[in-house]
DNA sequence: CGATATTTGATATAATTCATAACAATTATC
DNA sequence: GATAATTGTTATGAATTATATCAAATATCG
């Protein structure tokens, strides 16, 4: 996360690192990945990390991870809804989905209100400043990180591997 | 992992679950996932999740994991390597690489060697049963998991996915 | 109605994954 | 030969994921 606490990100004041014999005679000594380019489980991970990756950097000024961003974005397209219904659309285990509920009511983003109906339940809302926060970050989201993958991939495969992601994760 | 196990995979002898009302009136209560299903990074970690779940599904007979079985490819393609560089090639830092090892050489399926001309550095080679076990489980993954997304994707989709799941992971 | 079961949010608690610091042995660099 | 860097390792902490259990509230069944 914090790259720039990282010590290759320091200006080197101390000698450089050697060079490896057979890189200095400009050798390839990279690894052969063989079949594993062809994995689609590999591949598949290593993109998620990149993106994600990408993703904290893009909405870093937020302070949002990938969760907490989809969480303000399923409460703001279904208002009423309470704490199981969020995490169980999300694939959130209900006891790991109250600690992030702490953080984002914590942070005054969301709020939980006891249903009428069945006082079990609590509704969670967004508040002003969730919805504020929300606004910005889908700018940011839109304008930096999603449109990076446009730059990468243009619009056509962007939205082709949309769509077979989404077949993947629905029919697999 | 272990579906099995699940209380919800058990016959219930108990009573059934409650009807919700507005489901048993035919509703849809499902959740909008608005634009959750636009976003790359939500709709890869899904795709992955369940990419991975089928991959130790279909491996399972021979108990490895997908970072089990890059480490075995990798070792595969390419001999003579020490730890660091194997560790390194996919993305697992080195300490964490130890334990990998360890659990692959309690089982006979790789081996540590010393180096001879660097002796601090562990070659890693794998053994005549790592690479029996190898082989069973490429036939595995190739028959049984990767064929599954031909199933879904068909042959020339399957293809574009993987390179443009390759390009978004070098690139991004 | 009343007994029993289920659901909801919550807590506690593992298991797993991921990341950083530090150490001894060895090797490279100056 | 003195100093620094690399390798494998250990220890450790943070973050993620999973299960069992509980009290309160509600539903279901007799």
């Amino acid at each position: 996360m914090t790259a720039s606490k990282n010590a290759a990100d320091v200006v080197k004041l101390s000698r450089p690192a050697r060079k490896d014999p057979a890189e200095a005679a400009g050798e390839d000594t990279s690894l052969q990945l063989g079949e594993l380019s062809e994995l689609l489980g590999y591949v598949l991970k290593r993109a998620q990390l990149k993106v994600f990756e990408d993703f904290l950097h893009c909405v870093a000024p937020l302070q949002l991870t990938p969760a907490q961003f989809s969480v303000l974005l399923l409460l703001d397209k279904n208002p009423g809804r309470n704490q199981t219904e969020i995490a169980n659309t999300l694939g959130i285990l209900r006891p790991n989905f109250v600690a992030m509920l702490d953080a984002l009511e914590s942070r005054d983003l969301c709020a939980r209100m006891r249903s009428a109906n069945d006082r079990r339940s609590h509704i969670v809302v967004l508040t002003d400043k969730g919805r504020a926060v929300l606004a910005r970050a889908k700018k940011l989201v839109a304008t930096k990180h999603e449109a990076r993958l446009n730059e990468v991939l243009g619009p056509a495969n962007r939205a082709a591997l949309l769509g077979m992601l989404d077949k993947v994760a629905r029919e697999f």
